[in-house]
DNA sequence: CATGAATGAGGCTTCATTCAT
DNA sequence: GATGAATGAAGCCTCATTCAT
C-alpha cells in the first residue's frame, strides 16, 4: 500500500517544494498542532487535495521538513569548515555558518523543538545523530591535547543548548542580525571554558 | 463576567491541587496537545466536569501550572543559596538545587518548552522574568571583578540553554541520578569560561 | 417520589418568591435556554443548591412562573373591569389594565412567547384557557347585538396578537410609558372594526 | 480571517440548499435550541462535518434561514400585488399571498418568533425592516384619504400581530387550509376598522 | 496532476442536577 | 434550610484524510 509519492515531473517537484517551504513557515509560526493542512496548502497556493499527492500525512511532511532542514544545515557546516583544523577556529566557523543559516531559516530550532511533541523518536534521533559526529570530533581534539579533557557528551549538549537558546533569543525574538563580533564574544567564553590556558 | 474559580472550601483547595498535580504528569507525559481533559481528571480521580469548577480551559491550567512551578523553583533556589556570596559557589549551589528540583519534577522543562507552542507570550515572559534577576546578579559580580566581563544577557541565555539541554538529556532521557560530581564537572567548564584565571 | 416542595416556613416562602422574581427577570432577559440555574440563584442571592429545595427543575420554575404571571394578570383584569357592561368600554378598560400590568412586568409576553419552545402544551393551553372566557364574552355581546357578528375565535386571536405585538414594540423595545390616549387610539380602531356603526 | 464558505461548484450549491431546507424543518419542529446539528445533517442526508463547510455555526444557518425566508416572502408579496392600487384590496391580496406562503412554509413564523431567543438584533431588525415599507404605504393611503388617519406604526404592528396569531392558531395548530372566505372575514374586520365609512 | 467537497472520529466545554457538609 | 462542590451526559465544532470530478 506504500503509494509512491515521489514526484515524477519537474512540475511535481516544484509543487512539493512549495509545500515544504510553506510548511516551514506555517509550522514555525503557528506550531505543529495549531497549523492545519489548509494553512499549508493556502500558503503554498495549491488546493488542499494536492497535499496528499506528495505527503502521506501531516506528521510525514513534518518529518520530511525536519530531516531536510537538518541535511541542509549540516551540508552548510561541512562546506564552510573545510580545511580548518584548529578546534577553536572550527567552532568559531561552525557557529558563524550556523547562525547565518539560522537567519535564513529563523524557525529552524522552533521546528526542531516541536519534534519533541510530535515525534519523540525523531527528536531524540536528531540530537543523537548530530551529537555523535560532534562528540567524536571533540574527543579527538582532547586526545590531541588541543582542549581540556571533559565528558565530551556533556560538552556537546551544553554547546547545543547554547546555540539553541542564543538563537531563540536573538534571531527569533529580537530578530537581530548576528554580527561576527557577537559570535566572537560567545566563542571567547567557550574558548576559556574548554581551551587550554 | 469571569466566574470566580477560586475554591472556597478546604475540600475545594485539595481538589484543585489534585488537578494541578495530575496536569503536571499528564502534560509532561503526553504533551499539551495530546493530553485531554479526561486524561487529567482521570488521573486526578475526579469527574470531568470538576475540571471546569477550577479552570477555565486547558490553556488556563497549563498557564497556572507553568507559573506555579516557576514560583516553586525560584523559591527553592532562593532558599538554598542564602548566605552564599562567591559567584561560582552560587552557581554551583544553584545548579545543584536546580537539578534536584528537576529530578522531582521530571517534566518541568518539558512543560516549560511546550509553552512555546501553547502560549508564546507566557513562554517568552517566563524566560525574560527569570533571566532578569539572573542578569543583574551576574552584572554585579562582574562589577565586583569576581568574573570576567561579558555581555551578561548572552551569558544567561547560554547558561539557561546548558541547563535545559543537560536536563533533557540526562534527567529526562537517561533518567539518571544527577550526581554532585556531574555538576562539578559542568561547573568547572563554566568556571573556566567565566571565572578569572 | 414526589417530594413536597412547598415551603413550610415564612422564610421558605420568601426564598421561593425571590427565586420566582429572579426567574422572571433572567428568563426575560436571556431567554429560557440561555438562562442558567446559577443566573437565577445569583440574581436571587441564594446558593445554587437552594434552587432545588423549591423547584424540581428548570422547566418546573418556568411553568410556575408562567402560571403565576397568568394568574396575576387575570386577577388584575377581573378586578379592574368589575361593573363595566358596555363591550367597548370593557375592552378599553381591559387594555388599560393590561398595559399597566405589562409596564411592571415588561417581560410578560416574552416569557409567554418562550413557552412555545419550552413546553408546547403549556403554551397552547395558556392561549386556549385565556381565549375561552374571552370568546364567550364576545359571543354574548354579539348575541346582544352590541357588536357585529364575527367568528369570535378569529377576533380573539386577532386581539391577542395586537396586544402582544404592541406590547413588544412599545413596552419592551421602546420602553415607553403607554398613555391612555395611546390606548384610546388603539381602541378606536378596534371599535370601528367590531362595533356597530 | 473568515473562511470563504460560499460554494464554488454546482454540487456545493445543492448541498448548501439541502442544509437550509433541512434546517427549516428541523428548527420548525424542534426549535432552535432543541435542534442539533446532527438533526439537520441527518435530515439533509449529509455527514455532520459537511455542515461546517457551508455554515459557521448553528446561529449562522439560523440567520441565513431567517433572512432567506424573509426575502422570498417579500418577493412573493411584491410579485402578487403588482397593479393593485386600492388599499383594502392591496391588504386582501397581501394577506392571501401571505397565508399561501405560510402554508408552504408552515414553520415560517415559528422560526421568526424564535429569532427573539437566538439573536435579538436579528429579530428586531426583521420587524423594523418589514414594517418600514408597510408604514410608508399606509401613510400614503392616509394622505390620499383612502383610509382613516391613524398612527400608522401602531396600525402596522397591530396588523402584524393579527397575522402572526392567526397563522399560529390556524396554520400551525389547526393545520387548516386557510380559505379565501376566512381571509375575507378577517379583512372585513380590518376594513371597518381602518376604512372610511 | 490538481481541485475542493465530503466525511466522522475526537475533543473541549456547558450546565442541569445530585450530594456531602 | 442553606451551601457550593461534584457529576457526566450532551452538544458544538475542528480538522486530518478520502473521494469524486
Amino acid at each position: 500500500m506504500d503509494k509512491n509519492l515521489e514526484p515524477k515531473t519537474k512540475r511535481g517537484m516544484k509543487t512539493k517544494q512549495k509545500l515544504l517551504d510553506a510548511a516551514e513557515i506555517v509550522f514555525g509560526e503557528k506550531g505543529f498542532h495549531q497549523a492545519g493542512i489548509v494553512d499549508i496548502t493556502q500558503h503554498a497556493k495549491v488546493a488542499m487535495g494536492t497535499f496528499y499527492t506528495y505527503f502521506e500525512s501531516k506528521e510525514a511532511i513534518f518529518r520530511d521538513l525536519v530531516m531536510s532542514m537538518q541535511r541542509n544545515m549540516r551540508r552548510e557546516i561541512k562546506k564552510g569548515t573545510i580545511g580548518i583544523t584548529d578546534r577553536i577556529e572550527l567552532e568559531r566557523a561552525g557557529f558563524k555558518i550556523f547562525f547565518r543559516f539560522l537567519q535564513e531559516h529563523k524557525y529552524l530550532f522552533r521546528i526542531f523543538r516541536q519534534a519533541e511533541f510530535v515525534d519523540v523518536e525523531l527528536h531524540r534521533s536528531y540530537f543523537e545523530t548530530f551529537s555523535k559526529g560532534y562528540i567524536s570530533g571533540l574527543r579527538e581534539s582532547m586526545e590531541k591535547g588541543e582542549i581540556k579533557t571533559f565528558n565530551p557528551e556533556l560538552l556537546v549538549y551544553s554547546l547545543m543548548g547554547i546555540v539553541d537558546y542564543v538563537g531563540m533569543k536573538w534571531v527569533l525574538w529580537e530578530q537581530q542580525e548576528i554580527s561576527d563580533e557577537f559570535i566572537d564574544e560567545l566563542i571567547s567564553f567557550i574558548k576559556d571554558g574548554i581551551g587550554k590556558s
